[in-house]
DNA sequence: CTTAAATACGACTATTTTAGTCGTATTTAT
DNA sequence: ATAAATACGACTAAAATAGTCGTATTTAAG
């Protein structure tokens, strides 16, 4: 429990190695095969983050991905999100379809350490990680 | 992602339930009952906890479960690794299994924000939530 | 204006993790 | 002796995650 996906994992690895190069365009094969993880899954989840703009794209040959100067306004929170969906540790922080929500006795508190988290999360941006 | 799992949600609620009638022993039918729990399951974290002494156990008839003070000096961390094993985030925090840990770009990052949370949930006791 | 290399996107399958069930043993108050 | 409870392990089911495949689109270069 309470681990990253991998297509977080791959898009941190992407969006790094993409700074460590900011001069050049990047292919996502070029990752694919520098880091061992699987084509089309990366491209696809680079696919999400160029729609975001956490990524610039450039299609046809001799395109790839660059980085973009967004990394330090771009919160954990934020990238969790393009690639995941919202982030709780529980679903009825943001879902209140829970059919004990009459009887629970601890939505109260660990809603407390969601915001903590997510505090955790708003305060860290990509810059710090990749 | 970063969700915690049912087995851990079932075990606050378990011991936010016996803090709350700490008088008696109260049965796992009881609280599965009350809250909707498959009886099973939530039996079998109750002896986890009761095992690592977080609540305490009674056999027989008229037996059952009972709050032990010891809530303070329980962190998340403990409390989480009795019912999943160690927690983090990826698992080369633990583990260093990776094949990729050679080319790995963002083990330091992850790690570090790994601690962040390790931190949070040191400082958080089972006080806090139950 | 055709080809090839790249991104873009969606449907599908496989794998792993989580959730839940079942059967049986053990303890103990009555 | 019986019955109500905990204790424990093997099994099945469901859901989430990971990965694959096929096809369309864009565009540089010959």
């Amino acid at each position: 429990m309470l681990k990253i996906t991998r297509k977080v994992e791959y898009a941190l690895i992407a969006v790094r190695h993409l700074k460590e190069n900011s001069e050049n365009l990047i292919t996502a094969n070029e990752i694919s095969s520098s880091y061992g993880i699987p084509k089309e899954i990366l491209a696809k989840t680079m696919q999400k983050l160029a729609k975001k703009n956490i990524i610039k794209s450039v299609k046809g040959p001799y395109g790839g991905y660059k980085a973009m100067d967004k990394s330090s306004s771009t919160t954990l929170n934020d990238f969790f999100e393009i690639l995941e969906g919202p982030t709780a540790i529980m679903d009825c922080y943001f879902d209140s379809g829970c059919d004990h929500l009459t009887s629970c006795n601890i939505r109260t508190p660990i809603n407390k350490i969601n915001d903590s988290i997510r505090n955790l999360f708003e305060k860290l941006t990509l810059a710090d990680i990749a």
